[in-house]
DNA sequence: GAGTGGTCTAGACCACGAG
DNA sequence: TCGTGGTCTAGACCACTCT
């Protein structure tokens, strides 16, 4: 059964999203909430806490939650960003080649950020990704092969994300990344379309399980045109 | 007086932060902590929720929170991100230099990404920055006068943040924020020391009050090995 | 079975905004 | 003054982990 508190964020999400409660108008109040949920506050209050965290409301004391703008909102922003949520943003035709898939011993570089026993078996998988037949987008994943055991080049070329989630019940928890921007290497000049790029932007990711296991890590290369990142926060305290 | 979650929420971060706490351990439970504060255990979750979400904890069902590693988040993320965090992350000597201070009526662009009447009177603050000496950051800043009356070149060259949230009494409350990679214009080649780099990371970010107003419009120009960018997020849902 | 976190309830009092 | 959201309480029952 669905939690009553995540039931009533899906649908006033969907309410906002189809307009149906549109920007700048007031939500109904927490006890109308509640009387029409027939539930109590407290759990009407956490599904308005999770609304105003994904952008969608703005609470003012005294007067209500006032809907905000949702038009410039194309990214998950906050969420973990998959690539396929990624290219959604561009809007444009989008292709997935796996260029290589194989596995390794882990040593070295990889062990240690992988944190794990040298000689743990670990995938590592490549992929060149295409907007409207230009290959702009360069992925390199490690992964514990443990955790992961029957990942193919159709799954790869997919959303690894949804197989594991779906497929091997495996809960993804949270991620760090980090954002920079770095010279273009021999090997990323030669597999992508830079054009006349030198530089490429480089999106590090470390993806944890929800008991804190650290189980993949990421590379993913970027020309720069074609990078976009979209962010919404809040102010902390 | 300050609220009880909150003053939970402080006394463990900064047991976190100083390895009182380290990680992998766990936290006290919710039940110990709900006796040691004297208060009731939603309260106490309350706390945790906001450790959860800022990355020092994961809780986990039936074992309890485990302190997560705190090494890798020199930067507030996903916090509205203001010019002195993100130095502090480069552990560098800062300089501010403001190049530019004027007040103009609101028109066109400047207008409508502000979206107020033609004619307001705006803020036009242009700031660079430099690192080592070097100017690798140029900031153009819009905000409404209307809100802002005072500013100074004083306080543009600290932190406007401060003066608005500790003078004026004003409350940020969040911002939408794109990052994108862009050709330097001329304007930018000649104001910073970009030495062979012919692009530049950009920052484009709205901030708005708790009453939902857009205050403030801000164009971040980074060069780009001076640019970095670290997020720490959960999975929503 | 005992202890943990996850959800939910039905109240209470407070601070703030608007009329 | 009244209705709004913000905080807090003292319970309850459930799902999960560990032994």
């Amino acid at each position: 059964m669905e939690k009553k508190f995540q039931a009533i964020y899906d649908l006033l999400a969907k309410e906002i999203q189809t307009e149906k409660i549109k920007a700048g108008q007031l939500l109904p109040s927490e006890n109308e909430l509640t009387e029409r949920f027939a539930t109590s506050r407290e759990t009407v209050r956490k599904a308005l806490q999770l609304l105003s965290q994904n952008g969608y409301i703005q609470k003012l004391q005294g007067k209500g939650s006032v809907v905000l703008e949702q038009d410039k909102l194309p990214l998950p922003v906050s969420g973990l960003t998959s690539f396929k949520e990624l290219s959604r943003s561009m809007s444009q035709k989008v292709e997935t080649c796996v260029t290589s898939l194989s596995c390794k011993k882990a040593r070295g570089f990889i062990q240690q950020v992988l944190q794990c026993e040298e000689g743990t078996p670990i995938w590592e998988l490549h992929r060149l990704r295409k907007l409207d037949g230009e290959s702009v987008i360069y992925d390199k994943d490690f992964l514990l092969k443990e955790l992961a055991p029957g990942i193919t080049e159709e799954i790869a070329a997919d959303s690894i994300y949804d197989y594991l989630e779906q497929e091997l019940g495996l809960s993804i928890s949270y991620a760090k990344k980090e954002v920079v921007v770095e010279e273009a290497q021999a090997e990323d000049k030669a597999i992508m379309d830079l054009g006349s790029y030198q530089q490429l932007v480089v999106v590090r990711s470390a993806v944890y399980l929800e008991d804190t296991t650290l189980f993949q890590y990421t590379e993913s290369k970027h020309r720069p045109d074609k990078f976009r990142f979209v962010d919404f926060a809040r102010r902390t305290k």
